[in-house]
RNA sequence: UGUCCGAUAGUGUAAUUGGCAACACGUCUGAUUUUGGUUCAGAAGAGUCCAGGUUCGAACCCUGGUCGGACAACCA
C-alpha cells in the first residue's frame, strides 16, 4: 500500500484543491504545451494585506509546483490613484514573503501602446465607437441588472469617424469626461459589463512611469485581460468578484485574435476581528485610527512583519485555510495558532516583568550578585545558555501573587513555595501593604540556598516557577501590547446607523514600562525572542542603543486564564 | 424581480471522482514539564441546506426549492 505523505495541514498530500486539479488536467491534455504560467496582478494604490499573500503564496507557489514561472505585474491603468510610494511597498513584501519574480517585472503601461493598437483594431472591425455622452448619460442608460440598457446614440459612428475621434482624444484635443471609448456589444445583455462597457477615458494626470505621454488611459478591463495575454499567462488566477469579468475577457479575446489565458476564481481571504478591504485599511491610516501601514495591528503584510509575524508563518496559514470558492472568514486563532507553532523554535527565551511587584529575599545576603545560568532556548540546545544577574531585590509579575489565593493557584501566596526560574525556591513570609489604600507595596520571602537553579537536593518538588528580574540590574523597556484592532467579530457586519469604526477595540494599543533582563538592553531591531510565560515580542523599529522598544506579537497561549 | 456563483462539525479544508464523512484550528479531559508554554494521549462535536428522483449504494449525478454571495464606477 502506498504510503501517504502529509503536508502541513495534515491532509493527504495528493488531496490537491481545484486549482491544482484544474491544472493538473490541463497538462495532462497538453494544454499550453503542458507549461504553467501565472503571475501577481496588484494595483500599485495600496499596501498589501493577508489576503494578497493567500493570492502571491497561490500563484508562485503553483508556478513552482508545476515547473512554471509567475510574473509580477502592476496593473497601473489610473494615475490619480497609484504612486511609486506602493510600488516600492508591494515589492518589498513579495521578497519578504520569499518570493523571486527575477527579470519578470512588468506594468500594464509596458503595454499602452500594444493595448491602443487593439482599441483601434476594435475600432476597424465595428466593434468600438466614441462616446460623447456624460458619465451620468451613460450610467443611466446602462439600465439596471433587471432592465435593459439603451443604446448610445454615437453607437454608429463611421469606421473614419471613431478612429479619428480616438486620436484625437490622444493628441489631448478633448477635455476630461467629454468622451470616451466603447466596445459595441449588446446594451441588453444580462450580463451588466457586456453593455457596450467603457475601454478608454481621458484622465490628464501624468502617470508615474509614462509622464505626460498619455492622456488616455485603458479602463482596468481592456487591460488585464489582454496583459495576460500578452504575457502568455496560461492560468490567469483571481477573486471570485472578476468572475462575471471573464465573459468580457473572452469577448476582447476572441475580437482580438489574441492568447487566451484561463481565468480561475477563488474566494478571498476574510479574517476575524479586521477589515480586508483596501478601501477601509486607507481609510484606518488617513483618519489616524491606526499609526501608519505598518501598525502592528493592521492585517497589512508590513504591519504583520512588524507586529513580528515571520514569513513561514504566514505561509503555513496560507497553506491551512486551503483554496475553495466558498465565501470563507478565517477565525484570527488560526493566524495566532501558526506564528506561535513557529516562534515557538525559532524565539529565544528571556525574562521581563511587565507589571512588577517588588520582592525582598530577606535571608539573602545584601550586596551580593550571582550570575545564574538560564536556557536560550529549550526546543533548540544548540542556542545555548547565558547568564542573568540574582540579588536580594527582584522583581516579579504582580499577576503571579495573590494573598488569598483561588484553589488551584500554584503561584506564590503566603507560605507558598516556588521557584524562580534558574535561580532557587522562595517562601513567602510577609506582606508589606499602603497602610491607607491596601495596595499590596512588596513581599518579603525566605530562599532555600540548597535550591540553587532551580531544583532542591531533597527531591521537594513545587508546583509553580515563576519568571523574575533584578531589581538592580534590571533594564527598562517599552513594551507595547497590541489586540485585536475589532472588538467585533466581523466588523464588516454593520447594524442599522452604525459604522465599522464604531467596532474599533479602544485598547487595541497599550504602551508600558517593563523591567527586562540586562541581556535585553542592546537588541537589534525585528529580533523576535519569547518572554517567558508571558507572550512573543519583536523588538521595534523605535529601538534606540540601550532604549529597547517591543511589539507584542501574541501571547502565550494560556490554559490557566480560562480555568479561571 | 435578471444573470452568474456557492452551500460538508463552532471555523476552515478534504473525501482515491458513486463505496465506512477525514484533517487542522478551536473546545474539553488526562499525562509529562524548571514556561499553567511545548510535547504526548484521549474525548465531545456534522450524517453533508431542504424535498424528491436515479442507483445495490449519493456529500458527489438529476429535478425543484431555500439561504448566502457577486454584478448597474469615465475604480481595480
Amino acid at each position: 500500500m502506498e504510503t501517504e505523505k502529509f503536508d502541513n495541514n495534515n491532509l493527504p498530500s495528493n488531496s490537491k484543491n481545484f486549482i491544482e486539479q484544474i491544472i493538473e488536467e490541463d497538462i495532462k491534455n497538453n494544454k499550453n504545451g503542458g507549461s504553467v504560467h501565472t503571475r501577481f496582478p496588484p494595483e500599485p494604490n495600496g499596501y498589501l494585506h493577508i489576503g494578497h499573500a493567500k493570492s502571491i503564496i497561490l500563484n508562485f507557489g503553483l508556478a513552482k509546483k508545476y515547473n512554471g514561472l509567475c510574473n509580477l505585474r502592476f496593473d497601473d491603468t489610473n494615475p490619480v490613484k497609484e504612486d511609486i510610494e506602493y510600488i516600492d511597498s508591494i515589492k518589498e513584501d513579495i521578497k519578504w514573503l520569499g518570493f523571486d519574480w527575477e527579470d519578470r517585472e512588468y506594468y500594464a503601461s509596458d503595454y499602452f501602446e500594444i493595448l491602443y493598437e487593439y482599441a483601434e483594431k476594435l475600432i476597424k472591425k465595428e466593434k468600438a465607437y466614441v462616446c460623447d455622452l456624460s458619465p451620468d448619460e451613460i450610467s443611466k442608460q446602462r439600465g439596471t441588472v433587471t432592465t435593459k440598457g439603451i443604446e448610445s446614440p454615437y453607437r454608429n459612428r463611421s469606421i473614419e469617424e471613431n478612429l479619428d475621434l480616438f486620436r484625437r482624444m490622444r493628441n489631448g484635443e478633448f477635455e476630461e469626461g467629454s468622451c470616451v471609448l466603447r466596445a459595441k456589444i449588446d446594451m441588453s445583455h444580462p450580463n451588466m459589463l457586456m453593455r457596450d462597457p467603457i475601454l478608454y477615458r481621458i484622465i490628464k494626470t501624468s502617470h508615474h512611469r509614462t509622464g505626460d505621454k498619455w492622456c488616455i488611459y485603458p479602463m482596468y478591463d481592456f487591460a488585464h485581460g489582454q496583459c495576460d495575454s500578452i504575457e502568455r499567462i496560461t492560468h490567469s488566477i483571481c477573486t471570485l468578484e472578476f468572475e462575471v469579468h471573464k465573459q468580457l475577457y473572452d469577448w476582447f479575446v476572441k475580437e482580438l485574435e489574441i492568447f487566451a489565458p484561463q481565468q480561475i476564481e477563488f474566494a478571498r481571504l476574510n479574517l476575524t476581528y479586521t477589515v480586508m478591504s483596501k478601501r477601509k485599511l486607507l481609510e484606518l491610516v488617513e483618519n489616524k485610527y491606526v499609526n501608519g501601514w505598518d501598525d502592528p495591528r493592521m492585517p497589512t503584510i508590513c504591519g504583520l512583519r512588524r507586529r513580528g509575524y515571520t514569513p513561514e508563518s504566514i505561509k503555513m496559514f496560507s497553506d491551512k485555510i486551503g483554496v475553495a470558492r466558498r465565501d470563507n472568514t478565517i477565525d484570527v486563532s488560526l493566524l495566532e495558532f501558526c506564528v506561535r507553532e513557529h516562534l515557538n523554535k525559532i524565539a529565544e527565551r528571556r525574562m521581563a516583568v511587565l507589571n512588577p511587584l517588588k520582592v525582598v529575599i530577606t535571608n539573602y545576603p545584601d550586596n551580593h550578585i550571582e550570575e545564574l545560568d538560564a536556557v536560550n532556548n529549550p526546543e533548540d540546545f544548540e542556542k545555548g545558555t547565558r547568564k542573568i544577574p540574582f540579588s536580594r531585590v527582584i522583581y516579579i509579575e504582580r499577576d503571579d501573587f495573590i494573598e488569598n489565593p483561588p484553589q488551584h493557584f500554584f503561584r506564590l501566596s503566603p507560605g507558598n513555595e516556588v521557584r524562580l526560574r534558574y535561580a532557587y525556591f522562595i517562601k513567602c513570609t510577609d506582606v508589606i501593604k499602603d497602610p491607607t489604600t491596601g495596595e499590596i507595596k512588596e513581599i518579603h520571602c525566605t530562599y532555600d540556598p540548597a535550591s540553587k537553579g532551580g531544583n532542591s537536593p531533597d527531591g521537594r518538588k513545587v508546583k509553580g516557577t515563576i519568571h523574575w528580574v533584578s531589581a538592580n540590574h534590571c533594564i527598562e523597556a517599552e513594551i507595547r501590547l497590541y489586540d485585536r484592532l475589532f472588538l467585533s467579530e466581523f466588523p464588516e457586519q454593520v447594524e442599522e446607523g452604525h459604522n465599522y469604526t464604531d467596532y474599533l477595540n479602544p485598547d487595541s494599543l497599550k504602551i508600558i514600562k517593563a523591567f527586562a533582563e540586562p541581556s535585553l538592553a542592546n537588541v537589534d531591531i525585528n529580533t523576535r525572542f519569547q518572554f517567558e510565560r508571558i507572550g512573543y515580542f519583536t523588538a521595534d523599529k523605535d529601538t534606540m542603543p540601550g532604549k529597547p522598544v517591543f511589539n507584542r506579537t501574541v501571547t502565550l497561549k494560556d490554559s490557566w486564564i480560562r480555568k479561571k
